[in-house]
This record gives C-alpha cells, structure tokens and sequence, in this order.
DNA sequence: TATTGTTATACTCTATAACTATA
DNA sequence: TATAGTTATAGAGTATAACAATA
C-alpha cells in the first residue's frame, strides 16, 4: 500500500457524497418536486405541463418546435404535453397562415385562469417550504441557481 | 373583468416561473446531470449507482433495506442497481450468520478504486462547472440546498 | 434539402403489489 | 404477523429515428 492508496482513503474521509453540489442539488430537487405534486393534488399539472403552459401564456402564438427549445426537451416529446393541455381545453392549436407546417399556441381564458390558479398553489406551497429561508437567503440561491443554469451544456 | 382579474393579471407580470425556486433548481440539477454524464462518460457509472456504492463504500455490511431508506428509493427499485454494481464486481451480496433474510453487501477492492476513480472525475466536473461561483458562494449554496433537503416531506 | 409536427420505439428512474423465505 | 429481498408491472419523462406535409 503506498502514498496513492492512502491518499485516497484521506480523500474518502474528507469529500463524499454529501460535499457534492450536484447531489446535494439533485436531492433538493426531488424534495421540491414531491412538495410540488402534494400542493397542486392528484388531478393538478405535472411541472412540466405548467411550465409548458406557463410559456403559451406568456407567448401566445409561440410554436411547438419554439417551445421545445425553451424546456430544453425534444420536439417529441412535446407532443403529449400540448396533447394534455388541449384535452383540458387550457389551449388550442391553430394554423398559422403563411405557414402551413406550423401550429400556433394559444392559450384559451380557462388556460390562463388555470394557470393563476396553479400558480397561485405552487407560490404558497414555496412560500411554506421556504419558510425559513430568509428574503435574502432565497434572492442569493435564486442567483446561484440562474449561474449555474446558464454554465449548461450543449 | 373585476379586481380580482386585475390582480391576476400583476400577479402574471412580476412573478413568473423563472422566479420559482423549484424551477429553478430542477433546471439546475438538469444541467449539471448532463455534464455529470459527459465527465463520466459512455460507460460511467450513472449518478443513482454512485450514490448506491458510495454509501456501500461508505458503510460495508448495509442491507438493501438500509441503502435504499438512505437513498429515499423504495426496495424493489435497489435490485437492478445491487445487480449491476455485482455485475461489475463492485460489491458482491453476503449472507449474515443469524438472520438468513438479510443480505448485507460487502465492497470489492475494485469497487473501493471505482468509486475514489468516478469520485475523482466528478470533482473536477464540479470544478469546471462551478469555476465562477467563490468558495464561499459553493459553501452558501450547499448549505441552502441541505436546509431544503432538510424539509424534504414524509 | 430543410423544417414542423407526429408516430413508433426504447431506455431510465421510480412506484405499487404480490411472491418467497425467512423471522 | 412482520420483514428482506425479489419479481412483475406500470407510469412518468426523455431520446432517437423515421415519416408525411410543407417550405
């Protein structure tokens, strides 16, 4: 056993899982995510059914193919989502004249008011699991977490 | 359209999903997963079966009962994660003398160097991802994101 | 040729329920 | 009856590849 072996025994007592930012980031994550589901209920949006009609509310008229760029997923898999949006009647496809490829998002008045609603849910679900997260305390992570976001790859 | 639906309105333009902590984090823990992928590469051990030898390395003799409590995973979705660590020769699934239910799983010297190896790896992913946050702004981030651990429900 | 929406398919991660062998 | 490990199964969520319609 040389110096190498010891000096990874040291590193395991030093740095393990815990030390890690993306595990600790992950299982924060999981914490949020299972504290989300409990706030908006059984029949409420998944989080990314929300945030993909977040995004139509915000951009109405915004495509599927411009959608999927901005949740960082597959056309594809995009298809089910809009799929379960439009079943709830929160939005509609339209043909967009000009361009008939493409199918324009838009959110109907059940939509929006749905997704008030929603949102109003999950700011008070955070608003509790913050609760002892001081203002400052939520703006810095909040930072942090946009800092790390932008160093994405690809 | 009453106050109400006014205040909806205000509500849509000073707080949007890119102010949510959760959204935030999930895309975070999104992005440092995929650059945890590409460190480790094609044939790396995945984040869960590192977790999972991790806590074996860390804790020789656990059950499965115990890693998968500690992992915030149910029983049956430890197997395929045991068997592949097994498979690799990492651990290997030992009878305990007085209880013959249990069985309590033992690392390998193999598993002992993968796991200082992929740990090794994973730090310097987290150097590179991270080289614009201070130490301090790592130590501020990980402490918060253990104080939400911490709130974790169930 | 390239792009949009779509289908088919598969893989990862997780959960629930039921089985077996023990205790 | 209760527990440990296991199997079977299903459901999210995601990705790749291919297709038809259109540009």
């Amino acid at each position: 056993m040389g110096k190498r072996a010891l000096d990874d025994d040291f590193d395991l007592e030093v740095s393990d899982l815990e030390d890690l930012i993306g595990y600790n980031l992950k299982r924060a994550s999981i914490a949020v995510q299972k504290h989300f589901r409990l706030a908006v209920g059984q029949d409420g949006l998944s989080a990314r059914v929300l945030t993909a009609l977040a995004l139509t509310v915000k951009f109405p008229n915004i495509t599927q193919s411009e959608l999927a760029r901005m949740l960082g997923i597959e056309r594809s898999g995009l298809v089910a989502v809009v799929d379960e949006l439009e079943a709830r009647a929160y939005l509609r496809r339209a043909p967009v004249p000009g361009d008939r490829r493409v199918q324009a998002l838009i959110p109907t008045e059940a939509g929006r008011a749905a997704y008030c609603a929603t949102l109003r849910l999950v700011r008070a679900h955070e608003a509790e699991l913050f609760q002892d997260l001081s203002p400052d305390e939520r703006r810095l992570l909040l930072g942090l977490l946009k800092r790390i976001r932008a160093a994405e790859p690809k």
